[in-house]
DNA sequence: CATGAATGAGCCTTCATTCAT
DNA sequence: AATGAATGAAGGCTCATTCAT
């Protein structure tokens, strides 16, 4: 039983020392460019290891979404309960996921590819369906609170999924942006415009 | 003359045979699974066609990104012009993204591709600082309305390029959103969701 | 119209170049232990070109399996007209048959391989079904003259298609001891074996 | 001592696990397409085990040919005794060789890769001469019988040796074509075909 | 003895690029 | 300029074998 139980964990970390190499080469070179033997010898373990733990090169990729989905989706959801009003939730919120993205960028990387790297063909049905089931977790946090914000009289009425929608867009985008290297060459900060962009998202929600 | 003139638009044709080829593949099986000879049999050329007009594969995948920003580059020139006050001319940049997108969807696709496809390592140098500067031409009429907006005490004070920025990605995600195909699944469209977003955006700009 | 013959006849030599290195490696080192880099190596090709001429390497053995037993086909359908009856004819089919095996050992090894080294399931249906007809064929040149030598009392009554199998599985058999190298290894020579085995089988024929 | 004897059976037992497994298996899928694990697990062992008792999965192989030959050796013996005269003897060696082939296809299949499967390269000089000796041993009986039909006059005289070895192929040829499925095919019986045959082959060898 | 996770050499296949025509 | 047959480097994946437990 401990055995088994020490297996498991032997298990799962092995598991994970392949996702972190993956996770860190599909970012630094991009998913066609990164071979299945980079990410063995970045993982410490010999090729025909990886196919131990996954069916094949794309069922990491798969694993790597979902992963950082579901971390992202507790975040929310944990950070959805701070704050006593929807402007301190959404905030909440905010910084989550920004100090998400600061401390896991990989992560958070791997989840932007899901919407703009690899086309929708090339993940299987369920992993797709797995991916749309978080982004809905992840959306409903934020509904849950404009509701709120709404029914509160904080926030002025309107279409709460709509407006959930636009505001993880406009995230998304930022961080897009970012990624992609635009941030910093225009002299910005992802921090700084995050802020001003919050301020100017509350003033235009505002009751 | 005439005859060299001739012959310069029959190249130019070709040139356009293989990028509207390379476009439309690009964007639906990705990069990296569309191989030469698609391109090749879909713009009624031979392989070895190709390269006479372009160097490599990468380079088609180039001149599509810059193809694309400039032609966005220049309908917003053009719609900048438009509109009486900083209202209207941000209405009608907006109005003018949206129906590009929808015409000439694989264009802006494409475009996307450069935020999160390849990695910036893929892009040649110069490529990357023809980007950034049609990006930044494209932030240039932004910032211009923005900053005739504040100047007449139509918009609230605030960092012009700091604004331009957070719009432009606010755009480019809900794009990014919807080309992953979620804005369909959350039985969204993208039109109103960005009419509803240019709302929030424009009473958070208010003076 | 010349150029498109020259061009037919180059790719058929091709094609015939790499049939030809395959035939002679599957025979000396098995199907599984040639390597489409040796076959190409042997043909003095590039690996590349092997896939332009076959699928795959499973279908370079189809061809050599059908290519042998068309060839075995045609030969016999000469021979099975020689002689003034049934025992000069079949003379002639076993003559032709041996220096077909002689001269061309290459080519029965392999159609022996569908006897008995890759099992029935390795094969592709269509390709089953061709060397079944193929085999029906020969065996049908075989019926036509035992019903001959049956009908002309030179032959004692009996199954005319059972005869013939019987026939045919005896060369088989001789073949197969032949090429596993016992004949050789017990002292014997395949033609004499033959011989021999022709005069019993007619003396146990005779009406 | 009973000790040691019952690991030895127990040994032996373990042993017999593993063959009867890899002769299924190697039946089934052919040679190269039976994994060791596969073998592992139809003989309810880890894979390990395995290569505690044998050296490799040729090694596998080759004590199928050698056991599969030893019983029909074994079994040839025995039958050799049976009957009064050469015609029965025969018969006799006939019924117990159909026998074996219906009761124990596997082996008999077994045997009949040494002559078409495996090339003579891939077999160990050991089990080659092991294997070469047994067929030799098997041959003998046959050798055996004629010479002594031969001699009561039964039989017309001949090469003895050569004479064994065309019945021996005949045999083998008649297997083959049943094994690749042909005989049923042709919707035949190997049953009905071997009499047929070896009545054939009396009517060839009487005196 | 028994296990089965780990190994990594090896092979089929793909496809960007070249070059003789 | 145009062609497309030929090239061969590269990579995903398999599986016989090993070895620490």
């Amino acid at each position: 039983m401990a055995e088994s139980e020490r297996m498991r964990r032997r298990k799962e970390e092995k598991r994970d020392q392949i996702l972190d190499a993956a996770r860190k080469l599909f970012l630094e070179r991009g998913y066609s460019s990164t071979r299945m033997e980079d990410i063995a010898r970045d993982a410490d373990l010999a090729i025909g290891t990886l196919y131990l733990y996954f069916e094949n090169k794309n069922e990491i990729y798969a694993s790597l979404c979902e992963d950082g989905l579901a971390i992202l989706d507790k975040l929310f959801a944990r950070a959805a309960k701070e704050g006593n009003n929807c402007w301190e939730k959404m905030e909440a919120l905010a910084k989550v996921n920004l100090r998400f993205y600061r401390k896991h960028r990989n992560y958070y990387d791997i989840v932007t590819f899901v919407f703009a790297g690899l086309k929708p063909e090339d993940l299987s049905a369920a992993l797709r369906e797995k991916i749309v089931n978080r982004i809905n977790g992840i959306l409903n946090h934020l509904e849950e609170i404009i509701r709120e914000g709404m029914e509160a009289g904080d926030m002025r009425a309107g279409d709460v999924e709509e407006t959930a929608l636009i505001l993880w867009s406009a995230v998304l985008g930022m961080v897009f942006v970012d990624q992609a290297g635009f941030m910093e060459g225009l002299g910005r900060n992802l921090n700084s415009v995050a802020v001003a962009s919050m301020g100017m998202a509350f003033r235009g929600l505002k009751a």
